[in-house]
DNA sequence: CTTGAAAAGAACTGCCT
DNA sequence: AGGCAGTTCTTTTCAAG
């Protein structure tokens, strides 16, 4: 954990509304001078706070239809380590997260496919195979929202 | 829905492992040269297929030491709509993103907390009295992992 | 911290195959 | 479509106050 003052905290704020914004931009919205606000970027990054820059893609322009949440819940716990699991489903194009969770769950994970059916065989053909998975829960996405930030 | 070939393809998913690499460098990785390599990435971006660039923080670097899935189960469907109780749940900072599903809870719910007992107080001063929040579901987050793509 | 400026590189344009 | 060459703009680095 970092320390950060406000006008670090400010800056990841305009970065969050936008990532591809120059430092003379985000130094102007501030008061800053386009190097001072350049180094504590830098600073941010070097330090890990920024950790990358990642792209959102639009899944139905891609053909992708649909995507839904999967609650999984491991059968035979310790026969099969998470790491088996966690490999199996990393290999499986479809997977978009993996998240290791605690709860009524083991594993949630986002999946994508084109259509309901092309759903039904990705779940059949892919997730039920995979070693040790047991019970299964599905939530279609109907909508999502963007992410606002706190701090 | 728009169609694609390989090389845009390609360009895609040089952009998802990295989202800040530049034209020239997509370009040489596959064989094409800078404007036109610029010019399908922005014909991608016209036409909407890559929609934004967005910033990824380290939580913990930030003091956002848990975070929660949460299931949200509406009581009183109908009587208080799905837009007021959007529009409440975006106030909330620590929301960092809702999703609107079809399945065992309408709405899936991703909050960072800096600790257990800060998550409680988010949990009981904001989440429970949400309008027309029922049934919820809790889900800590002990791992998670990286994002592939299909196509 | 600031301003100013130089060097490097990325983005964009027009023309030609 | 793609390539080449050139211009413009931003990023990045440095010097000096």
């Amino acid at each position: 954990m970092i320390d950060l003052d406000d006008m670090d905290r400010d800056i990841i704020r305009a970065l969050m509304r936008d990532a591809t914004q120059s430092a003379t931009v985000i130094g102007q919205g501030l008061g800053l001078s386009q190097p001072a606000t350049w180094r504590r970027i830098n600073r941010l990054k070097q330090a890990g706070v920024l950790r990358a820059n990642r792209l959102v893609l639009d899944k139905e322009k891609l053909g992708f239809g649909v995507t839904v949440f999967l609650g999984v819940k491991l059968a035979m716990k310790g026969r099969v380590s998470l790491e088996d699991f966690e490999r199996a489903v990393s290999a499986i194009p479809e997977v978009q997260t993996i998240e290791h969770i605690l709860g009524l769950y083991d594993y949630r994970l986002k999946v994508v496919a084109r259509d309901i059916s092309d759903f039904e065989r990705v779940l059949r053909r892919r997730i039920m195979t995979l070693p040790g998975a047991g019970e299964v829960e599905a939530n279609v996405l109907l909508s999502e929202e963007r992410l606002t930030g706190p701090l």
